[in-house]
DNA sequence: CGCTTAATTGAACATACTCAAAATTTGTGG
DNA sequence: CCACAAATTTTGAGTATGTTCAATTAAGCG
């Protein structure tokens, strides 16, 4: 099997990824960045950076989607943040300067480009309202694994599979039917919820009996969003 | 029951606590946060702030201990960080713009000092050095929260508990007789691993039984710490 | 001293896990 | 394109961990 490709990307200057936090920096600060920025292709299932090791640099997906998960000492997994095109990765062991304390495997193939430590650093000590924008999505970050805490300590299984559910919908959105755009094994669902395959298995079989979703082969199909919501008993 | 007393601290210029991420301002900055600063005696079990409140400011502990909590539907808490003498509070609200997504009790008296927003994000703006610590903390904070989303989500209560009781011996330290320095019921002790009291209960004292940790009265005192370290099973 | 809160204990119970086995799908090389 | 191997999905049954519920004792406080 191929595990990485050289590939082109644009620089960033002419990135067209809109939603990235690199978008507010000027033309010559984007430049800087460019000057060392390395792009590869990831085939679906490899690994982009592994826990435990230390980062050179941070990752910024030009295109794709990723799983960033922990490894428990059974061998379980429990992913604790999903990103998609435009997001960046392996920030917050740049800024530390630590170890990476979680490993990124990609969900489908991606174009994910490479920046280096020292120009990262060097724009977050030049550019104030760059770091503020780091601040921003930390303090977001921060939040969203503050509230999967209470929902993997409190909420059952079920409701933590009907919310998984539509926090992979917001994130990755649906395609023209209203299909999840995005392939994951039972095992995968079950890592994002924190419950085992089987319990994955028969709790997404279930949604799908009870006609909140259908499942098109590997794909899963909303058909009652409302109804999921319920489910998923969402309080904010 | 007083609720809540003015009380007076030192200005921020001449305040002596250590590890404050405050201490690398200017004179001149700390004057400008003391200008808008109150000051406030909380009484053990008096809450700072409230999830769904929006922030006025930001919280410093002059000195206490304080736990900031969530809740779920059932109304059980669970505990997602702990903060004592020094440390900030609320201050991921405040740089949101967002409500407080939860709640800050105080575990003993404690004197919290209150400062202005706009001085915080005034500060923020100019000082990129100060923002840098604010990135460092943030970074630190979410490094905890995903460890201990790992940990609730894989480690069976027991080990969650003798976690637990290393944790609040690392944040709050132990007196010469080895004692925790921090009176805790055994509900706020479940609160924090994720456990309901009755278990807090039985494995608190299962802990005592085997001479790992002895019970005198209201407090814990440490006897085997490496045996601790050994059930809590901790990997990094 | 009485009242409220906290701690303790026991027993029943439920959720979700483990383990095992079968069926199905997917991938790969011939 | 088929055949085989590997991985994934599915189903069932048994089980364990920790919860819930209820009742009792102890401790704290005005």
């Amino acid at each position: 099997m191929i595990r990485k490709n050289k590939i082109d990307t644009p620089p960033c200057t002419e990135c067209k990824n809109k939603n990235s936090i690199f978008c507010i920096l000027s033309d010559e600060e984007k430049e800087n960045l460019s000057v060392s920025k390395g792009s590869n292709f990831y085939q679906k299932g490899q690994v982009v950076f592994y826990e435990g090791n230390y980062p050179h640099g941070l990752f910024c997906i030009h295109k794709g989607k990723v799983k960033i998960s922990k490894l428990g000492d059974e061998g379980k997994e429990q992913v604790v943040r999903l990103a998609g095109t435009g997001e960046i990765l392996g920030y917050r062991a740049v800024l530390s300067g630590e170890s990476y304390k979680a490993t990124a495997t990609v969900l489908e193939d991606s174009y994910i480009c490479h920046l280096s430590k020292d120009s990262f650093n060097k724009i977050l000590e030049e550019n104030n309202v760059f770091s503020l924008s780091i601040i921003k999505l930390l303090s977001q970050d921060l939040k969203n694994s503050e509230s999967q805490l209470l929902n993997i300590s409190q909420k059952p299984a079920r409701e933590r599979l009907a919310e998984t559910l539509l926090i992979l919908k917001e994130k990755f959105g649906l395609d023209e039917d209203n299909q999840l755009d995005l392939v994951l094994t039972r095992r995968e669902l079950g890592d994002i919820a924190g419950v085992t395959v089987e319990t994955a298995i028969r709790t997404i079989s279930d949604f799908n009996k009870e006609n909140v979703i259908a499942i098109k082969g590997k794909k899963i199909q909303f058909k009652n969003i409302p109804k999921l919501i319920k489910i998923a008993n969402i309080i904010d």
